[in-house]
DNA sequence: TTTCCTTCGGTACACCGATGAGCATGGCAA
DNA sequence: TTGCCATGCTCATCGGTGTACCGAAGGAAA
């Protein structure tokens, strides 16, 4: 990892279809060195994998929510339970299991409040074990997803 | 927007890197329809980019936080105050203006408790009219993004 | 210092896949 | 029916990817 190889990653999480000619000019190397770098990355892990960037908005997804979940009980029992039910709602975009005051941070994303509404009583409601649900609703992104920052 | 394109958003957000043929076969459509729709998706804006995903723990990000901040006032000043300060810091991947307690919702990624606190003392104390901060550690990953759901 | 070896970048090129032209087909409205 | 538009397919071309090979730089040991 020297200063190439986080100039690659910096440059392919802003935009991966770049062809490596001029993913090579931009970091100041030839094509071959540049490729094989990147193959390295790819091979040791360091790259999981490329993905598109879909528009939320341009799909009618407009509302972005996050939602913090205190269970009844921390029981591995109840907490296998629902982790399992979360794995089943395609609704439910990501979880974390948190230190704080909730002991899980859910993200969901919906058209509107009528289709939030739907995924609430169809999907949220369902979770089992749930105590307290505090509902936050995006109002508005001040900075939004860009990669992770590479040092050096 | 049929379902051959909800495929094709499917398939893009799972592996970009895959061959526009190998594409087409999956979704069951020829080599050049199936490039056509794609130029088509990303021309409309439904695809907004390709990145790669690079792997936190490899690069040594093994701390996620979330922090909820309460502004001392919800004056437009405030907020533009805060809002730009908050782009200043490459440390802050994403804020989020939220309803709810908090105000503001961030993410935020480490290497470890030491640097987190760093990352405290020279970004997050400096943020402007700011009455309150609520930390949360991610202790496990339930459920991590796998881009958005495609209906049809 | 000399020699060898390893590492890593550069050059050249074969070949695969992206790209776009041209054509076929099927629905829809006049 | 006829023309038009949307959208499919086949095929040819060309650019980019991936690879083989060469050379330079740096380190270790005699």
């Amino acid at each position: 990892m020297d200063r190439f190889d986080a100039h690659i990653l910096r440059e392919l999480q802003k935009d991966s279809h770049i062809a490596v000619a001029d993913l090579a000019e931009r970091i100041g190397l030839s094509t071959s060195a540049c490729h094989r770098r990147v193959k390295l990355l790819e091979s040791s892990g360091m790259i999981d994998g490329y993905s598109a960037r879909v528009n939320p908005k341009a799909l009618g997804l407009d509302l972005e929510v996050f939602v913090d979940i205190t269970l009844t009980s921390q029981s591995q029992e109840a907490m296998d339970a629902f982790e399992k039910a979360v794995q089943l709602y395609d609704e439910i975009l990501e979880c974390v299991l948190t230190t704080g005051t909730a002991d899980y941070i859910l993200r969901i994303v919906a058209r509107d409040v009528a289709h939030y509404d739907m995924i609430h009583r169809r999907c949220l409601a369902r979770l089992p074990g749930v105590s307290g649900m505090q509902t936050s609703f995006a109002l508005r992104s001040i900075k939004s997803w860009r990669g992770y920052p590479v040092p050096g």
